[in-house]
DNA sequence: AACATTTTAAAACAAGTGTTTAATTACAGG
DNA sequence: CCTGTAATTAAACACTTGTTTTAAAATGTT
């Protein structure tokens, strides 16, 4: 058994929390009893809750980002025409690949991704965009190289709807999969839910305008 | 000038407050001291801060909830066979009406809506079920005679996709009808973004399963 | 070994939270 | 008028929050 450091340990508990209830109803006492370390040592590791916040997400980001950079080039490489469920399946492995970063890690990233989204008044907006906004504009001009059809402000409305879907159904994912459950008896997980949600996306995306 | 009595200048301030900001992220003192009243006055006409985030969400529903009913009634007496756009398309005019009965009253009503799924650990979820749960079995009936072809379980999952589009565009209307005018010189209002999204969201539950 | 640095620990801090209390004011009906 | 209920107010309550402080312990370096 190796020893684990202070440090990962706060990063593991704080993840978990914040995924499951939110940043803004997760103390750092909570957190740091979870991970059985010092109150004070979150500060002294990571010099504030805010900082915290950004470092939980950036071991996600710094794993998915290149990998989904990657994941882009390679259908712009090696296809003429690409469609829209192509652009959306580049996101799947990338995706799926955190499963074997960290346990359960694809919820957690989507989850934290979804509460940052709907919680945060911009400081975590701004972060992911001065961080990581290459991957994101690299995403944009595939999809409309995938949509030839529709107008820039058309993919600008749709991409945020389908932001909307992902993000909101992510940030209450593990309370949809239990109501699943108990409603229709059902055994979904997170690989599930992708697969189900990409073709109502690329519907959506895609359709007439 | 009439005069408004302080249980609705709480209501107001309220309701504001939370759907910029959050349930958590907005204490008493700040929606008393906007609404220019004591703090102690909204535990003496409320007795809670949770009961005042239900009477908020109440005022709204009241009106919402038998619009969309009678709106759902109506198709169902008089149409044979229902389309999805058909379904949603009931959603429209309670929707907007709600812009009549307070000033942007649409933006407002799905705003707390989708902070409600997101923040809220059930309660709310628990509230809306027991009160207004009529409405919401009729809308899932009639979701279900527009696409004999999908599963209970599968209109289940699109239903929260769809939610998740609707409720997370809406709650950032505002900042997305600004950044479309910057960028698309394109003058977008609320009911212009239901007519966008209806489409969207159409297309994504009727998808082939 | 001794020294220097990094890390942990317990405690206190200042600020903010929802809620309650007790006293005062407003305003009815008789 | 007076009386009793309703409403408002200022103050305090008990508790939680993120952060700092100060000292001790662990660790690394020469």
């Amino acid at each position: 058994m190796q020893k684990i450091d202070t440090k990962t340990k706060i990063l593991n508990a704080a993840e978990q929390l914040f995924a499951e209830r939110g940043f803004a109803d997760t103390s750092l006492r909570l957190i740091t009893s979870q991970a059985e370390v010092n109150l004070a040592s979150v500060n002294y590791h990571f010099g504030s809750k805010k900082e915290l916040i950004q470092a939980v997400l950036a071991r996600y980001l710094d794993v998915f980002s290149p990998a989904l950079e990657l994941s882009l080039q390679n259908i712009i490489d090696n296809k003429d025409r690409i469609s829209q469920i192509e652009v959306f399946n580049c996101l799947v492995e990338p995706l799926l690949s955190l499963d074997a970063f960290r346990h359960q890690g694809t919820t957690m990233f989507l989850s934290l991704l979804g509460r940052g989204y709907v919680e945060s008044q911009g400081h975590l907006r701004w972060y992911i965009m001065t961080n990581y906004g290459n991957v994101v504009a690299t995403f944009n001009h595939v999809v409309r190289e995938a949509n030839p059809h529709l107008s820039k402000e058309e993919i600008f409305w749709r991409l945020h709807f389908t932001l909307g879907t992902v993000v909101f159904t992510m940030a209450s994912s593990k309370a949809l999969i239990e109501i699943a459950k108990a409603d229709f008896n059902a055994d979904v997980n997170i690989e599930g839910l992708i697969h189900r949600v990409i073709p109502f996306i690329a519907a959506g995306v895609s359709s007439p305008a």
